[in-house]
DNA sequence: AAGACGGGGGT
DNA sequence: ACCCCAGTCTT
């Protein structure tokens, strides 16, 4: 069934975008950044992060090389941080163990963190043409529709079929351009909502365009209600205009980030600022609480404020990069990676 | 098989 | 106020 990627090839080469950032030149490296930076964040959003990161780490070495805080610094704003912690530290595998190059084999690549089988796939078709099918976001869509695929597209048998799918209509040359062109098709023409099905050049062969279903094609995400969540949020300055910053560990949300020091409630506040800066919880002033929402939960974020008068201490606080614990100055914040909320939080100051 | 993981943009 | 987006990893 080769119409479908020869009609496919045929609208890429007209209307397809030829003008993105990692299609000039298409080099590993840069294939790799941009799948990475595309899972789950829109093409016009990434671009101006992924010329900046590129700027910045203009290869897989610079970026092996560089420092944790540099990177994550670079990711701030986009969401999903394993994402540049695993693209970090794949870097560090690939000139430990590959020369400092992406494996070009399916099966390495895709052991690396981060990389799974989609985004190996990616990677290998469009900088080595190798005939390898990827089923992200808009290939699922495409294919529930041309195929009229039943079901959620997330659940396992669905998934399992569509890259059956998908692997039934990989041409034989012109792999790069294929890999592009579906992604593209399902972002500017197969679009989740208003198709421009008039303009394309499958419709004829369209199960849910000869059937009426295209609205209904593929089917939602069963919902639920987002559980709701509350955090006090500690906003400490020193004399000298610094801000007191904590590095989040472990496995939760913005891990990797500084943010600001987070309790669950007052007891907990009143524990901490007097171990840490000798601060007195009552001599705070609450701001007004905010709401950020999650694609898991909804968390409501209570700031408080101490402007200390004396330079604020805290432990760990001079031990550098590794510390859990720093001052940093209000004017270097740009530095380091802040959740979103966070830096708007301290950016505009009520 | 289901849940965790962020933030921006569209409608 | 929802819904979605160039997925992967963990449990």
């Amino acid at each position: 069934m080769s119409q479908f990627a020869d009609r496919l090839l045929a609208w890429f080469d007209r209307d397809g975008r030829h003008d993105l950032p990692w299609q000039h030149p298409r080099t590993p490296y840069r294939v790799w950044l941009a799948e990475i930076m595309l899972q789950q964040t829109q093409v016009q959003t990434a671009i101006p992060y992924y010329t900046r990161f590129l700027d910045a780490l203009p290869t897989l070495p610079d970026l092996a090389a560089a420092d944790t805080d540099r990177v994550m610094a670079l990711w701030a704003g986009l969401g999903y941080y394993a994402r540049a912690r695993n693209l970090h530290r794949a870097a560090q595998v690939c000139v430990l163990e590959h020369g400092g190059d992406l494996p070009d084999d399916f099966e390495t690549l895709a052991t690396l963190p981060g990389i799974g089988r989609s985004t190996a796939g990616a990677i290998l078709a469009q900088a080595h043409g190798q005939r390898l099918a990827i089923l992200d976001g808009n290939v699922k869509r495409t294919l529930a529709r041309f195929h009229g695929v039943e079901g959620w597209p997330g659940s396992s048998p669905v998934e399992k079929k569509l890259w059956q799918l998908a692997e039934s209509h990989l041409p034989d040359t012109r792999l790069a351009d294929y890999t592009q062109a579906i992604m593209d098709f399902g972002a500017t023409l197969c679009t989740r909502h208003d198709p421009a099905c008039v303009l394309c050049p499958m419709q004829d062969d369209c199960v849910a365009r000869r059937e009426g279903r295209v609205g209904q094609l593929p089917e939602a995400k069963p919902g639920k209600p987002l559980p709701e969540r509350r955090t006090l949020m500690l906003w400490v300055q020193d004399a000298q205009g610094r801000v007191l910053l904590s590095r989040r560990r472990g496995k939760g949300v913005w891990s990797g980030l500084w943010s600001l020091p987070e309790t669950e409630g007052a007891d907990a506040a009143r524990e901490w600022l007097a171990r840490h800066v000798a601060a007195d919880f009552d001599a705070g002033e609450d701001l007004p609480v905010f709401e950020h929402v999650f694609s898991h939960y909804r968390l409501h974020i209570e700031p408080r404020r101490w402007r200390l008068s004396d330079a604020g201490v805290a432990e760990d606080a001079r031990v550098g990069d590794n510390a859990d614990l720093r001052w940093q100055p209000m004017e270097n914040l740009h530095e380091l990676g802040l959740p979103a909320p966070v830096k708007k939080l301290l950016g505009a100051p009520p």
